[in-house]
DNA sequence: AGGAGTGTGTAGTATATACTCCACGGTATA
DNA sequence: TATACCGTGGAGTATATACTACACACTCCT
């Protein structure tokens, strides 16, 4: 069940075959700050997903949504997690709301809210 | 600053003196699930808060908040963090966006959606 | 043949999380 | 004076998280 290893594998793999040499398990450990092997297991999902800063610099590395991925390894990130503890039951509510809402209707919101008609 | 220790020992003597003989730690202790002097510690910032489940008893059992409770400690719940991994860029888009609005659009969206104006 | 770069196997470590178990001393009650 | 709660102290445990360190075998290039 690990989706997050094989989707960083072929993530990589494919900027590889575009630009060899740069893409290769040591190349992107040494980027993540990691040791190679650690990156080959996880990959192989011989271990779990790491850390969450990690995963991040996976992302950057990868041009990679961080949040996506950090989903796949079934987490959500600290910081999306500290604006919800600022006021818990207020965004509690406003996400239990939204889960069986359409997509159209959360990006409704969002572009409501940045245009500012609030 | 376990604020979220002293805030449950507040929480259950005010509910002591209402009710005497219900809400001693060890009653406490054991509808939630835990050993008494574990409990204690934990009310006097000497454990760091307890796992979900049990803060969520805690809140139950003291009529609180849960959501509210676990920001206490730190924590958000699994099942909101399970919804936002179901669609993490829009959850996550949404939650930015929201971040530095006022309590009142929050409760707007909450209104609005509950009343089906979507 | 030698070196550079490739992925991977084995073993071990440090730290955090979430608790339990038992025993002690105080107070109140009958 | 015994028995029944009350809170607490000290020690220990189980499991998970997030990694490192090092060595090995293979391929490609010159």
């Amino acid at each position: 069940m690990s989706e997050f290893g094989e989707y960083v594998r072929q993530r990589r793999e494919e900027l590889q075959k575009v630009d060899p040499g740069s893409f290769s398990v040591r190349k992107i450990a040494a980027l993540a700050g990691i040791e190679p092997s650690y990156l080959s297991k996880i990959e192989r999902g011989q271990q779990p997903p790491p850390g969450e800063r990690t995963i991040i610099a996976l992302a950057n590395i990868l041009s990679e949504d961080p949040d996506a991925l950090l989903a796949m390894a079934g987490k959500v990130s600290e910081d999306l997690q500290k604006i919800i503890r600022r006021r818990p039951r207020l965004f509690a509510d406003v996400i239990r709301q939204l889960k069986d809402m359409p997509d159209h209707a959360l990006l409704r919101i969002v572009r409501e809210v940045r245009d500012g008609d609030w």
